[in-house]
DNA sequence: AGCACGCCGACT
DNA sequence: GTCGGCGTGCTC
């Protein structure tokens, strides 16, 4: 027997099975799908076996497999059509693919690890009376013959010594089993009524669930858009399929998650980015034995390994953290999603309060069938949202807080209700705007706020290229107060413990929530009470639902507006809503107070009426004007060497290739990338702009495969890339 | 990733 | 003449 087996080459491109031939003791349980261990030049590694061949195709001598790495197999059909779909669409390796489709435990590796977590059980030998027994020995032996076994701690627990004596008469024997870390208790919680658009919804997409069908709900915050989702699964899992649902990240909708989990109690099974690896192989070894029907996680849990899918729900779909843009492959998860149900032959459901415009606009072209629910489930008005001019505020502002602000939070803090403060800070990519107006320098080509570069003290567009020195004076009001600073969370906290002393605040942004269930601790006691103010960055704005928050603030909304991408608008109109939509959720109706330095930009404008439609108009309008998404799709190919010069050679020469093969693709570039240098590694850029992948899609494959031996160069396509 | 092969400079 | 620098290429 001669297996192909996929072996991991980190770095090198090596992208082809290698042939072993397979021991006879082995030959039984070689199944393709599972890990082998291989010898590999002078190295052993484990690999996943694609073919399975009685003879060998090759006249050299071929090795022997060395071992089998798993009973089960780890690759099903399923997953191995998907590894190669997502080969031929990112143009990344096959191995990569099959890699980032699995939790680390399960991945191809080196040496062998797998964390087994294993515990010691008693059994009984052969069957007893159990009134021969007393006492300890009795209590334990009762357990046994009702759960079959005991944990061998339990039962020490009981009594150590019964135990020891039952080991030794040979009435119980000891066996040590793989057990799962994870514990999944169950608490049954009320189902609630469905509100009559609700149920619309939910029998909408019920008609269509045996087919590939693509819904957009768009429901305005705090519609009840989860009590759907939950309504579509349960009525699945009572026909035995099972659902995927994907949320933006576990521990930002921990509020949602815990009602899912209490509902469905152990037929789910949650996967997220705070479970240990060990933790993580568990739940997965769950769901590829079928012991899970719902699998509920953030972007990768879009691999899970679910044999009868009868819906794939994404919610908060505008998310962009469901595009992995860091490493390859660089896949989006709704493009999987919509792979694996046409494979299974059932619905997508896309959720939003506020879609991205790529989604909108399909389900008006009806691409998507677009379901609305505009009503909250209250019944209650969205909240009423002011807009508070920064230019105008003067001598009346106290720090970064304005006058009326500061009154509405007091007074909010006198009924005992709560306040939400929003500072949508973000520090990638810095930008210089004026501290005294908000004015931000733009590209006089782009539109796009220009990039400060500090090696070089220059502003530039990372679309075009356009360079221009650093003023340190305002172009706009004149003032010398041109400077690459922000705000921080933390001096708000300082300037909030001035204004309101007898108020407590808790902190929630990237320094507080990085040790494990942090975040589910700063939730829970602000939900409690114990805190009047909730301060924090965007991780604050999604899906948090306490009733007794009726006032939001947004202390600078300029901030995400001035990002240099051409979504900065659609984010911060997003933002805006999504943060909007904390407040008044419960009996008392909301208030939002927006502070910012363009009162009149149409984000702002069409937020402060909740107004998405006109939004979505006006955005595309912009979009169709530059020539951005959904008009043309974008794709990144970057240039990276450690060696500047060959990195900017070689982006010129990627050019003119690119030029010259690609006749209708508007092409950007080459440019240094917005993050020029990374760890020493030089980056430059050419944005492409198509209406039809299938025309680069090849030129971009053999650019890759030509750039492939070169030890000095590297390129990183990003296709349908959510920024530049 | 490792490790051998291989083709040029400064040494016992 | 040889020792060793690490660029290039291969691993079933």
């Amino acid at each position: 027997m001669v297996i192909k087996v996929l072996v991991e080459l980190s770095n090198k491109n090596i992208d082809k099975t290698f042939d072993y031939l397979v021991p006879q003791k082995f030959e039984q349980q070689i199944q393709i799908g599972i890990r082998v261990v291989v010898p590999f030049g002078r190295q052993t590694l484990e690999g996943f076996v694609l073919g399975i061949s009685n003879e060998k195709e090759f006249d050299y001598e071929l090795k022997e497999m060395i071992d089998i790495v798993d009973q089960d197999i780890i690759l099903n059909p399923e997953l191995l059509e998907l590894g190669k779909y997502i080969q031929e669409k990112t143009l990344s390796t096959l191995i990569s693919a099959y890699q980032t489709m699995l939790p680390k435990a399960l991945k191809a590796k080196k040496g062998v690890v797998v964390p087994k977590k294993m515990e010691h059980y008693l059994r009984l030998k052969e069957k007893i009376e159990i009134e021969n027994y007393k006492g300890k020995q009795q209590e334990i032996l009762k357990i046994i013959l009702e759960k079959q076994k005991i944990l061998k701690k339990e039962a020490n627990d009981i009594s150590a010594s019964s135990v020891k004596t039952l080991l030794k008469k040979g009435i119980l024997i000891e066996q040590e089993e793989e057990v799962y870390r994870l514990k999944h208790d169950s608490e049954i919680v009320k189902k609630y009524p469905l509100t009559p658009l609700q149920q619309k919804a939910v029998d909408t997409i019920l008609e269509k669930k045996d087919t590939n069908t693509t819904f957009l709900i768009h429901g305005v915050t705090g519609s009840g858009k989860t009590e759907v989702y939950m309504e579509l699964i349960e009525t699945l899992l009572q026909e035995g399929k099972e659902s995927i649902v994907l949320v933006p990240e576990i521990s930002l909708t921990e509020q949602i998650v815990s009602r899912f989990q209490k509902r469905f109690t152990d037929s789910i099974a949650i996967l997220h980015s705070r479970l240990s690896d060990g933790e993580k192989y568990d739940e997965y070894r769950r769901i590829a034995r079928g012991e899970v029907k719902i699998v509920i996680g953030a972007r990768s849990a879009i691999f899970a390994p679910l044999k009868n899918i009868g819906m794939i729900i994404i919610d908060e779909e505008h998310t962009d953290s469901y595009k992995q843009d860091s490493c390859n492959p660089k896949y989006h998860a709704l493009d999987i999603a919509k792979w694996r149900a046409k494979y299974h032959s059932c619905p997508v459901v896309l959720g939003s309060a506020t879609p991205t415009l790529e989604s909108y606009a399909r389900a008006k072209k009806h691409v998507y069938q677009l379901i609305e629910l505009k009503e909250r489930v209250n019944h209650k008005e969205l909240p009423k949202i002011e807009i508070v001019d920064m230019n105008q505020e003067g001598k009346r502002r106290i720090g970064s807080f304005s006058k009326s602000l500061i009154s509405e939070i007091k007074t909010t803090l006198e009924r005992k209700e709560q306040v939400i403060l929003l500072l949508n800070r973000r520090g990638y990519s810095s930008f210089v705007s004026c501290k005294n107006c908000g004015y931000t320098e733009k590209c006089p080509n782009c539109d796009i706020s220009l990039t400060y570069h500090k090696t070089s003290n220059m502003l530039r567009c990372h679309y075009c290229g356009y360079a221009t020195n650093l003023k340190t004076e305002c172009p706009s009001c004149g003032e010398e107060a041109m400077t690459t600073l922000g705000i921080g969370t933390q001096k708000i906290e300082e300037e909030l413990s001035k204004l309101f002393p007898s108020a407590k605040t808790i902190r929630m942004d990237y320094d507080t929530t990085s040790r494990k269930g942090s975040h589910e601790r700063i939730i829970q006691s602000f939900q409690k009470g114990e805190y009047d103010i909730l301060l924090g960055t965007q991780m604050i704005a999604k899906g948090l639902d306490f009733p007794n928050v009726t006032l939001v603030g947004v202390i600078q909304a300029d901030t995400s507006l001035n990002i240099p991408d051409f979504r900065s608008s659609e984010t911060t109109f997003q933002l805006l809503c999504q943060v909007a939509g904390r407040s008044g959720r419960g009996e008392k109706s909301g208030k939002v107070i927006i502070q910012t330095f363009n009162p009149d930009h149409y984000a702002i404008r069409y937020a402060k009426t909740h107004d998405y439609e006109g939004f979505f108009q006006q955005e595309m309008m912009i979009r169709h004007k530059l020539g951005y998404s959904p008009y043309y799709y974008l794709t990144v190919v970057r240039i990276l060497s450690s060696d500047y010069n060959e990195a900017k050679n070689t982006s010129s020469k990627v050019g003119e290739y690119l030029k010259k093969n690609l006749k209708e693709v508007i092409l950007l570039g080459p440019s240094v990338a917005s993050v020029f240098r990374i760890n020493n590694i030089y980056r430059f850029q050419i944005v492409l702009k198509y209406k039809n992948e299938e025309i680069i899609r090849p030129i971009l494959k053999e650019l890759i495969e030509h750039y492939q031996s070169n030890s000095k160069i590297k390129i990183d396509i990003d296709f349908d890339c959510l920024h530049i």
